[in-house]
DNA sequence: TCATTTTGTCATCAA
DNA sequence: CATTGATGACAAAAT
């Protein structure tokens, strides 16, 4: 995404247009007030306004440009009479004239340069990057950092865009990004890890007979999943049944009836032992029989030897161990299959239910790191069209000294009408008649659009 | 009672 | 081949 909108940028710069539009307030703006005059509306939209100022911008500098919409060189013309045709063929038959931009850009509703500013190379500017860079675009960042946009402009002006281009958003983009999504990769896959690492732990030390030291944290590691997220984590570690699964509960087990309730016993919520010791056995043998699990009642119905949660979390060879010291039906068998199966799988869900929950968890996260990563990026861009900005400017006002400063041989100026100047390819000046210059103009006009399609 | 969320279960695949 | 974990789909349970 980042590559294509440099790639926009450097192509099609309209949509500078809009980004000058976007922030009103913004203080870097007030700097410059190189477009005084040029009338804007802010409240357009944004193509509206975008065109507008491409076809000021256009009739100005580039009236041979045939594909704008609006070449109004013929109504503008006379404000600026020599030296804004001069400019337009001069610029437009130059590859040099393609980095420099209209001066007036739409947004910057301070900005003064009117009229008298003549940009020759209006060409450039594109409504293809209207496409990619809208209004939204800034109104979703949180505003433009002035500091930071101070900063960039200052390495603007010292610098090259490009090189800012390079070492700055490439790095930070990247950066950014491989953070964001190497952390989510690498998080939920050392969580899924770790989960599968300390649920078999948790097995370890669950078939280790009467274990009573596990809390319920480590309850929650034999689900192994714990990611840092809090508030999307709605799982309930205090489900009774699971806790039942816990290996410490087994020793409550001698309870005679109830095997398996014994769950019910440790945790938290539960009534308080007062009503154990005076509360009627039928009461609490209700409460806990709610407490138990389908298969906990099925195995009570089966008159199962053993709890499920060794059923379930013993390693197979000690399974297969404790089935041995039992005479067991079939029926019984099959039904302690399903539970082990069961509650395997049990498990497995809630693992798997908290991953995912993680994996969106960390493509949001992905998702702000891309946004804020995009904003800056239209900061940068905006930025970096200032800077355009100005330099069109210098070069233009250099090339009106430098023209206006040429005599023919009889002392006369040249008519910015009949001459242009224009950059040879070995770095050298020219002085062209105009019709030359147009032609020139229009081809190189049309090699780039053509290549583009 | 109804809607929504959570949890359990099953089927299936892959290791 | 048996076991186990992951996961989608569905249903029961809980909220």
């Amino acid at each position: 995404m980042s590559i294509m909108e440099m790639q926009a940028m450097e192509v099609n710069t309209s949509a500078s247009e809009i980004l000058y539009n976007a922030p009103p307030g913004d203080p870097l703006s007030t700097n410059y007030s190189l477009a005084p005059n040029t009338p804007i509306n802010q409240n357009v939209s944004l193509h509206q306004a975008s065109l507008g100022g491409c076809s000021q911008d256009f009739s100005l500098f580039s009236p041979e440009v045939e594909s704008l919409p609006v070449a109004s060189s013929s109504t503008l013309l006379p404000l600026v009479p020599s030296n804004s045709t001069s400019l337009n063929s001069t610029f437009g038959s130059t590859n040099l004239a393609g980095l420099f931009f209209p001066s007036q850009l739409n947004g910057t509703a301070n900005d003064t340069s009117g009229p008298e500013l003549p940009d020759p190379l209006g060409g450039l500017l594109d409504e293809a990057m209207l496409d990619e860079i809208s209004l939204m675009d800034l109104a979703i960042e949180e505003g433009f950092n002035p500091v930071q946009a101070s900063q960039l402009e200052e390495e603007f002006d010292s610098d090259s865009g490009l090189s800012l281009d390079s070492s700055h958003s490439p790095s930070s983009l990247s950066s950014s990004e491989g953070s964001s999504s190497s952390s989510s990769s690498s998080s939920s896959s050392s969580a899924s890890s770790s989960a599968s690492s300390s649920f078999s732990e948790e097995g370890a030390v669950g078939y280790s007979s009467d274990s009573e030291t596990l809390d319920l944290e480590e309850a929650e590691g034999a689900v192994g999943y714990q990611p840092e997220y809090s508030k999307f984590c709605r799982m309930s570690y205090q489900d009774p049944s699971q806790l039942s699964c816990l290996p410490y509960l087994e020793h409550v087990g001698h309870n005679h009836t109830y095997n398996m309730a014994p769950s019910a016993l440790d945790s938290a919520d539960l009534p308080p032992p007062s009503t154990l010791k005076k509360g009627s056995k039928e009461k609490q043998a209700d409460f806990l029989d709610k407490q138990m699990s389908r298969d906990e009642h099925r195995a009570r119905a089966m008159k199962i030897p053993f709890t499920n949660d060794k059923i379930i979390n013993l390693p197979v060879e000690e399974f297969n161990e404790l089935l041995s010291k039992y005479q067991l039906s079939e029926a019984q068998l099959s039904l302690i299959r399903d539970i082990r199966r069961r509650g395997k799988n049990k498990m497995a869900a809630q693992n798997c239910r908290k991953r995912k929950l993680d994996t969106i968890l960390n493509l949001e996260r992905d998702v702000e790191d891309l946004q804020r990563d995009k904003a800056r990026l239209l900061r940068e861009k905006v930025e970096f069209l200032r800077s355009l900005r100005q330099m069109k400017q210098k070069v233009q006002s250099l090339y009106q000294e430098v023209f206006g400063r040429l005599r023919d041989e009889h002392g006369r100026p040249y008519s910015p009408s009949q001459y242009a100047l224009q950059y040879a390819g070995d770095g050298s000046v020219l002085l062209i008649p105009r019709t030359m210059a147009d032609q020139q103009a229009r081809r190189q006009e049309r090699k780039p659009k053509d290549r583009r399609k």
